[in-house]
DNA sequence: ACCACCCGAGTGGTCGGACCACTATGGCTA
DNA sequence: TAGCCATAGTGGTCCGACCACTCGGGTGGT
């Protein structure tokens, strides 16, 4: 006879759901500021330590924000915040995953390249050439890989949809691009990879789209193709 | 001079970053189960109650699996455990950026419905046409919206991509279209959206790879420009 | 009147312990 | 031998205390 207990799943989960739901009702925006932990506590009628998983589950999905000292926030819920967590699985996947995974980078590259070359413009293409020239200039692995990620992010924000962006950002995670250079770029990959860039360079400032396709899926299909012959000889 | 305490960040997310690097470093293996909470809780010198916060954040990142009264274990780790927080953020975007999302959805969708024309096979294909009659012969929309997400899970799944499938499947959610067709149908696409649902199924049985593309991205794309319209529309 | 400083209330972060709910295993009983 | 069941061990929940940090308002000096 009790409405007010369901009584489905672990009480934090339930307190998660019930957090989730308030955002996606709007009885909470984006930037405002939660009540304290002690009272939404009391508000849902549990305790302050599940309470606290539930607001830390919902930090590490970008939803939520903790500020010592401070309060609890509403993330923007914006792409970057949303999709942070796409790293992890970039991070975590292994072997066939891992092919999976840069496929639908290529699937998604090629295209927001595509985009950019017709909308990219004069200033963000100056953008990508400093990052492309910085590339060329060093020879510092490190150096050449953050450029790398900022050439293609650059490129990817240029055609316009932050959202694919974001995802592309996270399947080029740092850790996980440097676990498949370490083997990669020991086949004197490196010429190959510069003349990659600037054939995509190429396309954007001659802005034809299916150049830009070509180009960038020729890229990444490239690495592709590498780690889809180093998976199968993972015979373990 | 202690070099035991780098102190960076609180003990929580340190200890977050310290049961993933284990699984990235292959120490953890998927479908294992983990030392108890109250040992985890004393390796990592830290309470129990910070470490059963970072086990539930793993938790809900899909990382980790805990059973009540039978342990922790490490979840396989294939796409559908990590990706299932990709709902989350389909769940609470909203205006321009689900445009941006149902544009993503657009250019992996026809990807993957053009290599499913390529690959799928006479009982993947039976199966799809078993949703896209089940489809045809009700009226209620709870019925039909759950047969549409199975038929389009269905061509993913044949495309050959377990990880693109994971994705669609989070850009899809439940609440995610129920969201967007509870206006969207009103304005008679019923029988719209059964012509396109006939056109891409004659691509998948012709074997047309590139008519199926055609098929899926403007099957999405007729709701991607009803939502665009919706958006512009929203003043406030 | 202004400004720099300081301090204390309020907040999230951490800890330790207690107890509850559930699972699984082994021995005991029929 | 088959089935039951007591029990140890596990995750789930709660409590209360204290620590670390933020921020705003008061205080003192100029």
């Amino acid at each position: 006879m009790d409405e007010t207990a369901p009584q489905k799943g672990t009480v934090t989960q339930r307190a998660i759901d019930r957090i989730k739901a308030m955002i996606g009702e709007g009885r909470l925006e984006p930037g405002q500021r939660l009540p304290t932990e002690r009272d939404l506590a009391v508000q849902l009628g549990i305790s302050r330590s599940s309470m606290r998983e539930a607001i830390r589950a919902l930090t590490v999905l970008g939803v939520l924000e903790a500020r010592h000292g401070s309060g609890i926030y509403v993330t923007q819920l914006e792409a970057g915040d949303l999709l942070e967590t796409f790293g992890v699985v970039a991070d975590l996947s292994r072997g066939p995953q891992l092919v999976e995974l840069l496929e639908v980078r290529r699937i998604l590259e090629s295209t927001a390249t595509a985009l950019a070359a017709a909308r990219i413009t004069s200033d963000q293409l100056a953008e990508v050439e400093k990052h492309l020239t910085a590339m060329n200039a060093t020879e510092d692995p490190e150096v050449i890989l953050a450029h790398d990620l900022a050439f293609h992010r650059e490129i990817a924000t240029a055609a316009g949809n932050e959202t694919m962006a974001a995802i592309l950002d996270g399947l080029s995670s740092r850790t996980f691009r440097a676990r498949v250079w370490r083997g990669y770029q020991e086949e004197g990959a490196f010429a190959r990879t510069r003349r990659e860039h600037a054939a995509i360079h190429r396309a954007l400032v001659a802005r034809d789209p299916e150049a830009a396709r070509a180009a960038a899926a020729a890229h990444v299909g490239e690495v592709e193709q590498w780690l889809r012959s180093q998976v199968v000889d993972e015979v373990r």
